[in-house]
RNA sequence: GCGGCUUUAGCUCAGUAGGUAGAGCAUCAGAUUGUGGCUCUGAGGGUCACGGGUUCAAAUCCCGUAAGUCGCCCCA
């Protein structure tokens, strides 16, 4: 048997109602923000996203789907989307125009990393970015967004980490008091935050090991070293938060882990997840726009991880039920009939019915069966008589009643349900 | 990329000290032939993840591979 590429999952038809709520419910939120929806296609060169998102993270280092293609050309398979949707405003140039652009998206995504529970090498993500303001009321339009959409799917219990990394200025000063604090301790840190102390020491704050949380318990914080500029935004946002009533939790060790960010950061966790505990998250990104070769452009946005989201509603039994395959069932008790019940659904369906008819030339029995398996409220039954004197025998599963009706009285019938 | 656990019918799982496999649910068919859901009866369905090895004999022991899962790591 041929299985699907490890990491990777089909969709069945059995969830993909859940699907079809999710993909509804982020449109219609973000619709309701004035955001548009943004595709870019699923592969980039290699370089919009090694320079987009970092050298020095291991999405680029260790879990990019990156291939030479026919012209020698480096491809990527996109493991995130900010970076496309930002080489795409560029090329597109509307954002040149100086207002605000805002755009979502709901798309799957590639990395190459050990599969586990709520991890997968191809995955989905709902997102949206908010384009060419450096305003805190857009970090929090944003934060706004994600708790709407998270409202609307029904889950109250998660945590809205938040913290702010600065601006670049204080940024520097913040990244050489931790270097310099880290090289102080340097020996008690496990092998991987000292390697990440070189490359991306903000990093080492996010470790789980046990020695590096000790030491990290005293490194100076972030939020010391914030210079006006960047205390008054972040003193904005948290404001502007108090007074929508979101409520959160700040979390000076939050850093994520893209190069691009700046200012806010935020992340989503649910203790119904496990390890991989994060759901979303997101935060302001200034530089990102003429990092890829754009002009200097302000932005915000977040992602959230919908194979976690379904995760989290999986566990508080929160997953819309499935949809019935078939309003109607017609029951064909000849193979002569064969043309009249396909009629006769035909008429059903020219009324909006979702009508199913028999496939496998069964008996009466199993038709009914397969009426009653199908989640149809009715079953059309057309025998002899009905056949022979042009009408069909509409009953009623649930309440076991039938009636018998002439062919001409099908479209005012009232199906009820 | 590293470590632990798991892998038997479509699904959930039994399988006793190595002797070529069972249950429940699901599927299908019947219960006097134009009526389903309940009940009863019966049937089909498994190269026991894959590949090696030990043995007269392996689902059962050993090794390897793959996938899943839980951690590490990372992130959504």
């Amino acid at each position: 048997m041929i299985q699907a590429v490890r990491g990777t999952k089909d969709i069945l038809p059995d969830t993909i109602d859940t699907w079809y709520f999710l993909e509804e419910t982020a449109r219609i939120i973000s619709e309701l923000y004035g955001y548009r929806e943004l595709r870019t296609p699923s592969f980039e060169k290699t370089e919009v996203f090694s320079r987009g998102v970092g050298e020095g993270t291991d999405i680029v280092n260790k879990e990019m789907y990156t291939f030479l293609d026919k012209g020698g050309e480096s491809i990527t398979l996109r493991p995130e989307m900010t970076a496309s949707l930002v080489r795409a405003v560029i090329q597109s140039g509307t954002y040149q125009q100086n207002s605000v652009s805002k755009y979502w998206y709901f798309a799957p995504f590639y990395r190459y990393e050990r599969p586990q529970k709520g991890r997968l090498r191809q995955f989905h993500q709902f997102g949206a970015e908010c384009i060419s303001s450096p305003y805190p009321e857009s970090d929090v339009e944003i934060i706004q967004l994600t708790h709407s959409f998270i409202q609307a799917l029904g889950i109250e219990e998660y945590k809205l980490m938040l913290n702010s990394l600065g601006n670049s200025a204080s940024r520097d000063v913040y990244r050489n008091a931790l270097i310099e604090f880290l090289k102080d301790n340097k020996e008690n840190l496990t092998e991987d935050s000292r390697n990440r102390l070189e490359i991306n020491p903000l990093r080492v704050l996010d470790s789980k090991a046990e020695n590096d949380i000790v030491i990290v318990k005293n490194a100076p914080i972030i939020l010391d070293y914030l210079d006006n500029e960047s205390k008054d935004h972040f003193e904005k946002v948290k404001s502007l938060l108090d007074s929508l009533g979101i409520g959160y939790e700040i979390t000076p060790k939050l850093v994520r882990g893209l190069d691009y960010y700046c200012h806010t950061v935020f992340e989503f966790q649910s203790s119904a997840l496990g390890a991989q505990d994060s759901f979303g998250g997101g935060g302001r990104y200034n530089t990102l726009f003429s990092q890829l070769g754009g002009k200097e452009t302000p932005a915000v946005g977040f992602a959230m991880g919908v194979e976690r989201l379904i995760l989290i509603l999986e566990s508080l039994n929160k997953l819309p039920k499935t949809e019935a395959e078939a309003d109607v069932f017609v029951v064909s008790l000849n193979l002569d009939f064969q043309a009249y019940a396909a009629n006769i659904a035909q008429i059903l369906r020219a009324k909006g019915l979702k009508t199913a008819t028999d496939l496998q030339r069964r008996s009466m029995k199993a038709q009914m069966r397969e009426a009653n398996k199908c989640g149809a409220k009715y079953a059309v039954i057309i025998g002899d008589s009905e056949f022979e004197n042009k009408q069909i025998t509409i009953k009623n599963l649930s309440e076991s009643s039938q009636e018998t009706i002439g062919i001409e009285l099908i479209p005012e019938y009232d199906f009820k349900f």
